[in-house]
RNA sequence: GGAGGGAUGGCCGAGCGGUUUAAGGCGGCGGUCUUGAAAACCGUUGAGCGCUUGCGUUCCGCAGGUUCGAAUCCUGCUCCCUCCGCCA
């Protein structure tokens, strides 16, 4: 959510800066309604501020055995005016509210502008693509002809876009969360947290996957419970409502979590493979820190979701988003994409980004600099660190062998009982 | 699922229709004292919003209601705790 105060004295910047987005977002009704509030709050204030005086007197009076029945029918009578004014007052409030909580982030200074991933920028290739003498077959091919995936049953039992693992490739899927997380926590600074794998309608809305992407999510019938479809969700939602010192922050959590997505409109895309699921495992980064060191901790936490790769010795290249590809609540994002042979191409497998204050104000998390300064909001930053699925993608296309078998990277294999090929 | 208890500022906790401007304590900050510190003592210390920056207004779990006036009374809801039942 942005600042109404700062769209309101900036109109004309907040425009031209959402306009890289691509939308208007309505900003003209959102400022005349904020006019009418400013207004209705000004004469409803000073009613109450009338009020107060004559109920003040009336207690006076009662107490004194004087007389007070004039006094009473004006407060009345007042207190109708108040009660209208309040009603509308509350209602052009929470139109207000519900524009604002439709209106994304504003993009940061250095996301480049562009309307689509074309736009997107490069920022760095990392290892070798491996040159095959022979036609890499897909991890699908390879799981199913081994035995280890099972996309058929996956389906009998739940649907499309399911998968189920068995033996070595559910022993690795167990042993990439755990790598993951070691390395995050151990060597990286993160605190472990094992938070809910559902959660009610204000956490989705403090985050920002609600109001507007409900079609994206799985609710549960019958309940406020939503299946996450990250571990942001929980996980920025941990501090909610608090105020926190200054020597608080950075705060930097880890969490392992599946992540539930209905996949709704991405219809025919990769509709095979682990690659889209609507359940898949992902270790999840996410840090709250103070304004100035934001953009720090973006570059850090990209970093700690790099290593990952590089410990596996996967391939990838990192790109900046562009503003029209940028996510709702960021300001800025760098996307990790692992090298991935048989569609000869990069794929997203990490998505880090830095959300300013944007997230912070919606759960209204802040921090107070001093004992003498006015609390102010925190920066809330998130990233995969990784995605498993698409990790188990990666290292099974890009560690197979001519015969079929794949063979595990290094750093895992301590993760697996020292298991090194699925053959 | 049944019965009972509770939710008040950074924390603990009193208040149950009108000097609540929310007592008191802890913690924080400033000062006195001290070579310095501690202790002691004195003072001070919530958040949001509006505008004429000093005033006003709102906030005692959330939402309604009663009343001239609600932290306080009434209704509904949420969450937490205790006991019973069921249960991994």
């Amino acid at each position: 959510m942005l600042d109404i105060k700062l769209i309101r004295e900036n109109a004309a910047m907040i425009r031209a800066r959402l306009s890289k987005r691509g939308g208007d977002y309505g900003l003209d009704a959102l400022l005349s309604l904020d006019a009418q509030r400013l207004r209705l709050i000004q004469k409803t204030e000073q009613l109450k501020q009338s009020r107060n005086e004559l109920s003040a007197n009336i207690g006076e009076k009662k107490k004194s055995g004087e007389n007070s029945d004039i006094e009473q029918a004006k407060s009345r009578e007042i207190g109708g005016e108040i009660k209208a004014l309040d009603e509308s007052l509350k209602k052009t409030g929470e139109e207000i509210e519900s524009m604002l909580l439709s209106i994304p982030n504003i993009p940061h200074e250095s996301t480049p502008d562009g309307e689509d991933e074309a736009a997107n920028r490069e920022v760095l290739k990392w290892g070798e693509i491996p040159k095959f003498s022979f036609a890499p077959k897909s991890h699908v091919e390879l799981g199913e002809s081994l035995g280890i995936l099972d996309f058929g049953r996956a389906a009998k039992i739940a649907g499309a876009r399911f998968s189920l693992a068995k033996g070595p490739a559910a022993e690795m899927e167990r042993a990439l969360i755990n790598f993951m997380l070691e390395i995050q926590t151990k060597e990286h600074g993160y605190t472990e947290v094992a938070p809910p794998f559902m959660v009610n309608t204000s956490a989705m809305t403090g985050s920002g996957q609600l109001p507007k992407f409900a079609d994206d999510l799985f609710k549960i019938e019958n309940s406020d419970y939503w299946l996450i479809p990250t571990a942001e969700v929980p996980v920025t939602n941990i501090l909610s409502g608090e105020l926190l010192d200054l020597s608080d922050l950075p705060i930097s959590y880890a969490a392992y979590t599946p992540c539930f997505r209905a996949e709704a409109g991405s219809y025919g895309k990769d509709t095979i493979g682990l690659i889209r699921q609507h359940q898949f495992s992902k270790v999840e980064l996410v840090k709250f820190t103070a304004p100035e060191d934001g953009e720090r901790q973006l570059e850090r936490i990209l970093k700690d979701a790099e290593e990952i790769l590089r410990r596996l010795n996967l391939p990838y290249r990192v790109v900046t988003l562009c503003s029209g590809d940028l996510g709702f609540s960021a300001a800025k994002t760098y996307d990790i994409e692992v090298w991935v042979p048989s569609q000869n191409k990069y794929r997203e497998i990490s998505s880090c980004s830095w959300f300013t204050d944007y997230q912070a104000r919606r759960i209204n998390l802040r921090f107070r600099r001093d004992k003498k300064s006015r609390p102010q909001f925190v920066h809330t930053l998130n990233g995969s660190g990784l995605a498993v699925g698409r990790t188990m993608v990666a290292v099974m296309e890009n560690y197979q062998l001519e015969n079929g078998s794949i063979e595990i990277p290094k750093a895992l294999r301590p993760y697996m009982g020292g298991l090194d090929a699925i053959v």
